[in-house]
DNA sequence: TCCATTTTTGACTGATTAGTCCATAATTGA
DNA sequence: TCAATTATGGACTAATCAGTCAAAAATGGA
């Protein structure tokens, strides 16, 4: 075992080695974005590893070095995709001091102003469509994701309601699929072409029907 | 040209040449619903010509005499499922009295309780989410599509604010783009996993949320 | 019986695929 | 300076890809 230290579990940064070696000459972080957004644009059997190493701007061994392969790759791309999305999520939902008003800046949050961007879709939502359930690994990896969410959207319906914002007839449970339901299908819809402005005056629709 | 009569244009038919040929021994419609079948579940790119020829159980030219290529193939698959999707669609939104029930009904169709058939998705979603608006072919078979249901959907939500049923203060237009994005929301969370019971439960809330 | 035509069958093709091999380079500690 | 280790670049490989070719078979009409 070369290893002596790995005080840290972000494989980005170089662990420390006994003997040290050759350093990388790419930024791992940059070639993982530039992965991800090929993916996210193409999804996975559309893109080859050429696509890859040409936008991750990384020589072919290198990628294999630093990645695995396409479908670990693939993998730890969705990750980081999903992690960072789930992310800015949260900030919008739990932000605003009205839960209401949380619930309809998740919602617009889906929705890029930029067309290119907006067309892009989500690329979580590419992932489910590509592989439904037929990747054990990727529904395990969904399913985390979306337990965490889940639980934090309940929870803001339940305070509407008890600010009195929400229909209190609802269940908070239901409400929040229903939130969840509603943002796959503006990300699938975005991917389709659907219109900012449409978008946002759906977002402003769907969170109408929930208020007191 | 050969051809002295077509009367029909439904490719499916043989049509009447001036000499006579040896006839197709496959039954075109049946090897058309098979790779229906391919392509709805494993998607365009991921689909190998072989997996094809082997699903439709005819030879390699055969194929490409009947179906011209695989992109060709995959138009008109999408299109014969879309366009069988849509009128079942519309069945059921415009079969009860009760419009509200209609739409209930639409979404409920949507959630086969087979779960091998539930897991599969639409069809129709799943090319959204692998071309986006990539293809401007697909762009212009989907707008087509949707056009028609759209409008009979406004109809239907209208009809039920007339009767009392939802709610007259929302927009027609607006709770109907709403019922399509549960839809899409729906035919992805089913792709996903999504339990039979948990969708059945969603479908009854999302139109409980347009009651007047 | 032969002709014109299309279908079938199976082999074939050139391109692309994911992934590997290997020689060389760069690094630190001994 | 050398040993140990990892990174890099480019050539390579075996498999699979979509699509074609050509010969034989099947049909109805001449």
């Amino acid at each position: 075992m070369n290893v002596i230290a790995s005080f840290l579990t972000d494989q980005s940064i170089t662990r420390y080695i006994s003997v040290m070696a050759r350093p990388r000459e790419f930024d791992r972080d940059a070639a993982l974005t530039a992965a991800i957004d090929v993916f996210w644009s193409k999804g996975f059997a559309a893109t080859s590893t050429e696509d890859l190493v040409q936008a991750m701007n990384i020589g072919r061994q290198s990628f294999y070095n630093a990645f695995g392969d396409k479908r670990q790759l693939y993998l730890e791309a969705l990750e980081t995709y999903q992690r960072n999305a789930t992310s800015c999520h949260l900030g919008r939902l739990t932000t605003p001091a009205s839960p209401l008003k949380g619930l309809l800046d998740l919602l617009v949050g889906l929705i890029p102003d930029d067309d290119a961007l907006r067309c892009k879709g989500c690329m979580g939502a590419g992932s489910i469509g590509e592989f439904g359930i037929t990747d054990p690994e990727l529904v395990e990896m969904r399913e985390k994701m979306i337990a965490v969410f889940h639980a934090k959207v309940v929870e803001r319906i339940r305070e509407g309601q008890r600010l009195g914002e929400v229909d209190p007839n609802v269940d908070a449970e239901q409400a929040a699929a229903f939130i969840e339901i509603t943002m796959t299908g503006f990300q699938l819809a975005a991917r389709g072409g659907a219109g900012a402005q449409e978008l946002h005056a759906l977002a402003a629709f769907a969170v109408e029907r929930l208020r007191a």
